[in-house]
DNA sequence: TCGGTCATTGTTCACGTGTGCATGCCTATG
DNA sequence: CATAGGCATGCACACGTGAACAATGACCGA
């Protein structure tokens, strides 16, 4: 098996407690004989074990980040941007260990032995449980995704409001008076975020809110679909639809174009987070970027600081979103907005 | 902080080795013992010390997938199907640990007592120097994804050959006979197994395979869009362009729409992969199935019956791969087969 | 009643690492 | 020369858990 402190001590002719404070770096140790035992461990391909490390100092050396849910409602391409900012600012200092908050029967088993600290991905109010059960368990973590807690908690948000506004603001722009939204899972707070941003755009230009032009959906193609269905249905047709997030309007996309209704022509869309294959679809889609892999990464370097006990900023961090403009909106072609 | 048997067995008046066994379930306790130490052990919220079982136990509890890499070349869909499948099987008993191989500047970190599974996701022959580490290591481990090593290895993989046969053979069947292919990233296993599934089936109809008819492409959209414009070029067009991927289909896609070419009309287009966009795009592409969540999860299956000294298959496991029709593809329109 | 057996529990050590305290050596200083 | 002090190292224990072995007591059969 693999080598042991023990061991490069028998061999260097010194006990382990000094092969121990060599390899940490120990100023006590004098030179030649740290030289010596780092030779000696080079050639063991000495690797220390990490249980053991964590047993002695109490601290498991593992991080986990949490999704709300690893199955539906988390796309894709927000899951593998976030694993991968994050996997890449922790290197290998730490494991990375990936799970799903609604994979757990009973929180007990995060306790702080197991995870030294935590990344949330949190969708939803749902997962404050989960939050307050951190708390409770003083397992240091940074809430990503979701404004959550009050001051003393961190978390790292992007522009969901904001980018909303700017989208619907865009579309106002545009000459659209009749600006439906198609929801994504209601329960989500970047549901609400967007949604507030698409209402304060609303009022910023005088224009009511309708009810009939808010169609439910689940962030996924399938519902995008179906909800523009509804849409289309409508006696009085919008001529805008913002979908809250890309899949969703990729999904309405191909329920217009089978309507034989023309976008932008007849109609704009819109879409949110621009992941990826929204430049690619026709028409390009119209969207908000979301930084999503920042995001993670800020979050990873905020919560190491909180680890390493350097000051880390509490309270929400806002990376802003940034709206781009493509081919899935135009000048909104209806008669006037006399309706 | 968190109670430990000690602490118990203080409160039980017994000794921790009793603690110990009762919440172990060792038949040497009395029914009566066990109980009461259990209420006590619930009351005081105990939960095992995970570092201090792994050194004794001298295992971690912890399991890697690692990727080839997470960045370029992983598609997002496909590591989230990989993460979730592997995560469902393994629930709370493993902690998941995600990993790239790229990352790793040094593969002594991967140790025995640091990982005691893996699952490699890999895509290229370079991964073979980590599998060889893996073998050193004695870590347990199962490929998905590309078959490797010889019958002592277990993998699993999905019909890329098989897959890509079959609809090659789907798009001669409907009269194509110049049919080129977008390749993915020529390094990858898949690639070449796809490439091979393609020629088989171009061969088994009597066509010989033209070097102009491949385009080189990095599985990823602008690369679809790229390599489509350069097959355009051609001085013969394709009638027919197999895309390794459904990410480069559609950016192939958009390239035909651009050139004002119709697809399926004047060309027909597939994919690979069936990641969800595909049948919402427009037209629907026609593409082949691949069960990248249930290859996890078998993988992930095997992988513990190897942990826990089962019986487990060695060798190669495929899973049969789809092909799904849609209306990305149609007859070939050209003025006969004569060229 | 005594030896033996079984059921139940306790004692002690081990896993690999890190740290407080003791120890020994060398040198400088009075 | 004696002593103090700094440097380098070793000893012993702790972390929480599990297991081999020992020990205790009850019960049974002879």
């Amino acid at each position: 098996m693999s080598a042991t402190i023990k061991d490069i001590a028998q061999l260097a002719g010194v006990s382990h407690t000094t092969v121990s404070r060599a390899l940490n770096g120990s100023p006590l140790i004098h030179p030649a004989t740290r030289e010596r035992i780092v030779q000696i461990a080079e050639q063991l391909h000495y690797t220390p074990n990490r249980s053991a490390r964590s047993l002695v100092h109490g601290r498991s050396n593992s991080i986990g980040i949490f999704f709300s849910t690893l199955g539906e409602g988390t796309s894709s391409s927000f899951f593998h941007a976030s694993v991968r900012g994050v996997s890449r600012v922790l290197q290998d200092r730490y494991n990375l260990v990936v799970r799903g908050i609604d994979d757990y029967a009973d929180y007990r088993e995060v306790g702080p032995k197991r995870f030294e600290g935590a990344l949330v991905m949190s969708q939803q109010d749902r997962d404050d449980a989960f939050l307050r059960h951190l708390q409770e368990q003083q397992i240091p973590h940074v809430v990503l995704n979701r404004r959550a807690g009050g001051e003393e908690m961190a978390s790292i948000v992007a522009g969901d409001r904001e980018g909303a506004f700017a989208l619907t603001k865009h579309l106002i722009g545009l000459g659209h008076r009749r600006i439906a939204v198609l929801e994504g899972v209601s329960g989500f707070r970047a549901t609400r975020e967007r949604m507030s941003g698409y209402e304060d755009a609303l009022r910023a230009a005088g224009l009511g809110r309708r009810r009939d032009y808010t169609a439910a959906g689940r962030y996924d193609l399938a519902s995008g679909y179906e909800g523009m269905l509804r849409l289309l249905a409508l006696p009085e047709r919008p001529t805008a639809v913002f979908c809250m997030n890309d899949e969703m309007a990729v999904g309405a996309l191909k329920a217009a174009r089978e309507a034989g209704i023309s976008v932008p022509d007849d109609l704009s869309l819109a879409g949110f987070d621009d992941n990826g294959f929204s430049a690619y679809v026709t028409p390009p889609l119209t969207t908000v970027r979301r930084p999503i892999e920042e995001m993670s990464r800020e979050g990873a370097r905020v919560l190491l600081a909180m680890l390493e006990g350097r000051p880390a900023p509490a309270g929400t961090t806002c990376l802003p979103a940034e709206l781009v403009v493509r081919g899935s909106t135009g000048p909104c072609g209806c008669r006037s907005s006399a309706g």
